[in-house]
DNA sequence: CTGTTAGCGCTTTCAA
DNA sequence: TTGAAAGCGCTAACAG
């Protein structure tokens, strides 16, 4: 391995010249840089980043925390996404990007502690928010730099998170619903714990008030279609009385279970019944109808949490925000006129 | 931060018998290590890893590298999932997982090199195999341990890879379909520069020689859905004048967009044209007809070469390995008897 | 503008 | 079974 020292041999100048030539340190002569420079390229010298690391006392590198993947939420196309987000700045910045990969609670809990601990990382993106989450509590007490992807249970003005305003999107979406003639709108979310489902629907909810609509118990469902489960439940939708006409589905994915049992079930969208959705992945698109979703900006909301993170490592006292990527209604064809 | 020095000086003992006793050395008394113990948890010490990492030449961790993500092919299930088999055994081994974060060939490129010429891993998983591939050519180059998801481009005898028999999955899912009656099939691939697609194309020839059926060019067509040439390119297997009765289709993404668009141009699947694919993700369950595809094990694919990787990197003169990870096709509703 | 020197926190001979 | 000392490759005062 060519060190520091060797180029500093080579070109006849001390070692930490040749530091200050990597830094770009001003102070330099343009002379020496560009002698020092061609001996580095000529003995194909590198950067040791571990022991650049270990005297500067950071690492640039963020670790980036996903949900535990014990069932197979994990292959919603949202996660490559977001990563995908986020690593173009991190690329930007010339940092790296360590991912996590306990599957239970608990292996993540012990990874993320490695990673604080250990010094892996300057800071650490959550790609989940959870009730009562021992990965947040953690960070937050040992005022570790984090943000949330997803909006926190507790602390929410002390952690800085960047999220969409479900609320309002899971509002605009029936509230088209509902323009569309619309009356009687089920809600079928995924795991009623996760934070961005419970706001979708609380927008759901205040989309069919105020429009004079009561809301009924029946119409409001949880499955991640993941088990078989789910099925039933939505069987059981259409068994009542006065079955929807319309559906609210909390994520693209979930959709396209409904979508296939409904039409096998002889419903046909949107014919018989609207279906609109949130997330706009791609599969949206080549759903059968396309789906009219929610688009959150996926890639956006990674990149930006991203950001965030990047700038609270380097300025340990930038004050926590709350970043709201906006969202807009892709329209397709799964809604139709009643 | 607490270092070992503290923790010597708080157990009256010298750093290196501490630093032994984190090795869990042997030739150290039981006692002296409870000791030792108790007051590392008291002091609540954790080894700096950029100090060990600098000594021990040796980082424990891996770098992933995904395909250039221009499109929207990385939005494909299949990526986190074999990200989750490779964490599987990264977590296991307690080494950690960097991610790639370019977006082009030439980022991915730059990125591969800091990487190696930083010491910021101890060896890379290939995502991808692609012909004349700058970074495969770079990493053979150096002699840097890295395994191939997929088969290698050149050099197939030196470069451990994992893979599926492509070959003989796409031979034996044709040949069901033949064996169900079918005589005029069609291929659907992806990018036609991918092993994947290749091979899975070659088996699909060889079983209709084999068969007695002779294959013809213009029931061979390669689209990703992911630009809208793909739907002409379908429509026109259609237009001909004796159109197929099935359709091997390389991956189950494409699948879903091959079903929306035969079903909106009129055709049932599969009592007008059956339909096989490759992957087995999760969507496949939930299309609608669910789909008969061979299920290449995407998590032990993941596994299996972080597990050879490893291996390598422990090992510097590990003989290079072809490991093939056993398929089988996964039998649901999108076939029919001709 | 550049060199000297002292560490960063850890592991590892070599001695005892 | 343990300690002393050197050094991994780099940066950062402090001098000059």
């Amino acid at each position: 391995m060519v060190t520091i020292k060797d180029v500093a041999k080579a070109s006849g100048v001390s070692p930490s010249t040749v530091s200050r030539v990597i830094a770009d340190n001003p102070r330099i002569s343009a002379d020496t840089k560009k002698k020092v420079r061609k001996v580095m390229k000529k003995l194909g010298y590198h950067t040791n980043i571990n022991a650049r690391n270990l005297v500067v006392k950071s690492t640039k590198a963020i670790g980036v925390i996903m949900p535990s993947s014990t069932n197979k939420a994990l292959q919603n196309p949202f996660f490559p996404e977001i990563l995908r987000g986020i690593g173009s700045v991190i690329h930007k910045m010339q940092y790296s990007m360590s991912l996590s990969t306990g599957e239970t609670e608990d292996e993540i809990f012990e990874e993320v502690k490695r990673m604080v601990y250990g010094s892996y990382v300057d800071g650490v993106i959550l790609l989940y928010s959870r009730v009562d989450d021992s990965v947040t509590n953690f960070l937050y007490e040992q005022d570790f730099p984090f943000v949330i992807v997803g909006k926190p249970h507790e602390y929410v003005n002390e952690i800085t998170h960047v999220d969409n305003d479900n609320f309002r999107a899971g509002k605009e979406i029936t509230e088209y619903l509902v323009a569309k003639g619309h009356q009687k709108i089920a809600f079928i979310g995924g795991a009623s714990d996760l934070f961005v489902t419970m706001d979708r629907q609380a927008g759901y909810e205040s989309a069919l008030t105020e429009a004079g609509i009561g809301n009924c118990e029946e119409y409001k469902i949880h499955t991640e279609f993941l088990e078989s489960g789910g099925r039933g439940a939505v069987e059981s939708l259409f068994a009542l009385n006065s079955p929807p006409t319309g559906i609210v589905v909390s994520d693209d994915l979930i959709s396209l279970g409904v979508l296939s049992m409904l039409e096998d079930s002889g419903y046909h969208i949107p014919e018989d019944i609207s279906l609109v959705s949130f997330n706009n992945v791609y599969l949206s698109e080549i759903t059968r109808p396309p789906l009219t979703t929610v688009d959150v900006q996926i890639y956006k909301l990674g990149a930006q949490s991203a950001k965030a993170l990047i700038e609270k490592t380097l300025n340990k006292n930038e004050p926590a925000k709350r970043i709201i990527i906006p969202h807009r209604i892709v329209y397709r064809d799964s809604v139709s006129e009643r």
